[in-house]
Parts: structure tokens; sequence; C-alpha cells
DNA sequence: TAATTAAATGAACGTTCGTTCTTATAATAA
DNA sequence: TTATTATAAGAACGAACGTTCATTTAATTA
């Protein structure tokens, strides 16, 4: 009918997205309609078009919060002073720590690059060269200062990040090891597959 | 109208999975029609249904065929009596060129598991393990031997998985690394990763 | 050769899709 | 207080969806 009382945009773009995103992470974005976004929101759908021009703005949104947020909480990682190995574990331990949190959100812009038009690909995919270029960085200052013994610091980093995206493929809460262990066992694994010669083996 | 002149079911059925293949793989399963896939085989749409009962079937269709193919494509592979590492070797080099060589597939069978009911979703599932547990295998073996160190051979082989499965994302044939040399780079990440040491450094 | 089966077409089914338009009213600005 | 803007609902748009059906004819079997 008409405008609710105690209705406010800014709320319900918030909830659109937060509601949005565990769908999309369900079932793809192509397979999630949105009338079906609409009905979880509590609202018709022609109201999620107050807030956003169409679906593909909404999926933008969604991945380019991420990658800010992704960003954002890179910076709050203090590694100026540390050597290579060092940063490489933080690194690590960062990555590991964002990915369990935020499963969903990685997941989608992990598997819904494909859905983004040109524009919008371009630009998630510039943001997530950035953070690439973080830790081929970290392994790069580890193979010039001779703690590191890898060929290459380019497909070291696409190794060490593969690897450790796969720990959401398989992590669960509940499982066997807690957070801890996983994050330390991968930081034996991440450092010593880019030859760093842990003591004591 | 009516049958063609010289059309074969089997050679219009594996017409097409080759056809859809490519189309899933680019735009995802439900992003993808059965009008789309009829017309790019150049049938009516009505036709795709003489070879399959409905569009769910196609694309379990193609993620079994992909998970058998890659089974026998190891089981060709000869590793009695090698030691864990040069086991550790064939396999790392192994996965690399199946997945290079097949990177639709590859994308599908690891995209779209969720696009899978739960019955064909289960079936997939069991392949992939089958698969998983063969590295795992390996990487046990050689910790049990005392050639690897890694704490956790679950864990590693997951880690390996995860490095490997990330070659298809970044490789490009035209790429400034020639395959042989992606290879051996990645075995060289993947041995030291499970705490192989390898002569000379 | 006759009967049956296989493989295709094209029309049509009801449903759902993303989006737009009109209208109503709450919240805010002038 | 009045005018404007923001936020919602609901109806409707044409297009596309997966699937089914009747029909036709080639290929195969009896």
């Amino acid at each position: 009918m008409a405008r609710l009382k105690g209705s406010v945009g800014a709320e319900t773009k918030v909830a659109i997205l937060s509601t949005a995103l565990p769908m999309i992470a369900q079932y793809g974005y192509s397979a999630v309609s949105m009338r079906q976004i609409a009905e979880a929101v509590g609202v018709n759908v022609s109201a999620l078009y107050n807030h956003f021009p169409n679906k593909q703005q909404i999926l933008l949104r969604l991945m380019i919060d991420h990658m800010d947020s992704l960003m954002a909480a890179w910076d709050n990682q203090d590694i100026r002073g540390k050597t290579a190995q060092e940063q490489l574990e933080i690194f690590t331990r960062f990555h590991i720590r964002f990915n369990v949190e935020k499963p969903k959100a990685v997941f989608i812009s992990f598997m819904e690059l494909r859905s983004l038009e040109p524009e919008g690909h371009k630009t998630i995919e510039k943001q997530r060269r950035v953070y690439e270029d973080i830790l081929r960085d970290i392994i790069r200052s580890g193979i010039n200062s001779g703690v590191f013994h890898t060929s290459d610091a380019h497909v070291a980093a696409m190794s060490v990040l593969g690897s450790l995206n796969g720990v959401n493929t398989w992590f669960r809460a509940e499982g066997r090891m807690s957070q801890k262990e996983i994050e330390d066992t991968y930081v034996d694994l991440t450092l010593r597959s880019v030859g760093y010669e842990i003591k004591g083996t």
C-alpha cells in the first residue's frame, strides 16, 4: 500500500544485503530470484528497487563490501619491522581467520565473479590483485633476504593462497581440530612450502 | 517436424554434453537454459528430452563423467614400488596436468556441487573423497617412512589439493612459464610443504 | 515387407523471471 | 503548516523458464 511506520531506508538496504548474502552463497546468484530475496527480507519485490537499481547491483555491492572489509582488516595487521617469515605467519593466520569468519562472503567472491558484468568484474579483479600482491611481496622479500628458497614469488603466492582458500571447503568449527591447531598446521605447511627452514626438523 | 535423415541418438547425446559443458562452465548451471543448450547444439529444445529426462541429469552426467575420467586417468599412473616422495611428485604432476587439460570440467565439478540435488551430490562427494584419499595415503606413508615431516596427513592433503587446484585460476598456456616449469615449481612447493628435505638447499 | 522403435519438430502448458508503473503514506525540509 | 521527498505495496509488463504433448519420419527389428 504505502510507506510503513518506522521504515528507514538505510536499515532496509542493510537487511537486503545481509539477507541476500547467505541465499546467494547457498544457491548461486542466478538461482536466487528478487522475489525470494524480498520475501526473506519481508518486503514486496518492488521495494528492493527503492534501494538497488537492479539485481546485479546487489551482487556487486556484496562483493565490493567484502573486498573492502578484507583490505581494511589487513590494514589493521602490523607487519612493520617484522621478518619475512614473521610476516608470512601473520598473513597465513590472518587469511585463515578472515575466511573462517566470513565463509559465505568469501564463497560468493570466489564463485560469482563470472556473474558480474564486465565493469564490476574488473573492479573486483583489481581489488583481488592488490591483496595477492601483499602476499607476493612478502614472499619476494623473504627470497631477497635469503630466508625463503623458492624459484618464483608469484607462483608461490598463488600456491599459498590456493592452499589457504581450501580451508573453507573442509573446516567445521565442531571438527576434531581447533582453529588454532589448524592455523598452526598451515603456518608450518606454508613456511615450509616456500623453503623456509624451520628449526628442529 | 520429424526425425532427421542421418540423426543418431548416441551422437546427439554426446553433442549435448560437450556443448553444455563450456556453457555451464562459463555462465553457471542455473544461468544456462535448456533452450540455449538446444540452440547451441542445433536442435529443438524438446529434442533434449529424448536423451536426458531433465536438466539436472545433464549436469549430473557431466560431473560423473568427469570424476570417472579423473579416476581412470589416475589408475593409469604407476606408483607401485615408488617412494612416498616419488609418488607425491607423480601425483602433483598428474593433478596439474589433468586440471590444465580439462579446466572447464574441473571448474564445473568444483562450482556446481551446490546445484546438484541431494542424491547426485552424495554420489559426487563420494567420488571426490576417494580421490582425496589417494593423496592423503601418499602423505601418510611418507610420514610413516620418515621422509615427510608434517603433523597431519589429512590437513596436508587438503592444503596440497588447494594449492594445486589454484593453478587453473591463473594458468594461461601463453603465459611466461611453460607447463613443465609450472609443474617443476609445484613439485618443489608441494614436497617442501610436507616437510620433505630437498637436497641442495 | 510390415511393425516397431528412435529421434526429431513445433506448439503449448503453467510458472516464474527482472523490472516498471501507479498509488499511498510516513518522514523530513521549507 | 505546507511541500517535498523517501519508502513502501501491489498490479502489471513482456520475456523466458523447464517440461509435456502430439505428430512426423528415419532407422531398426520381426
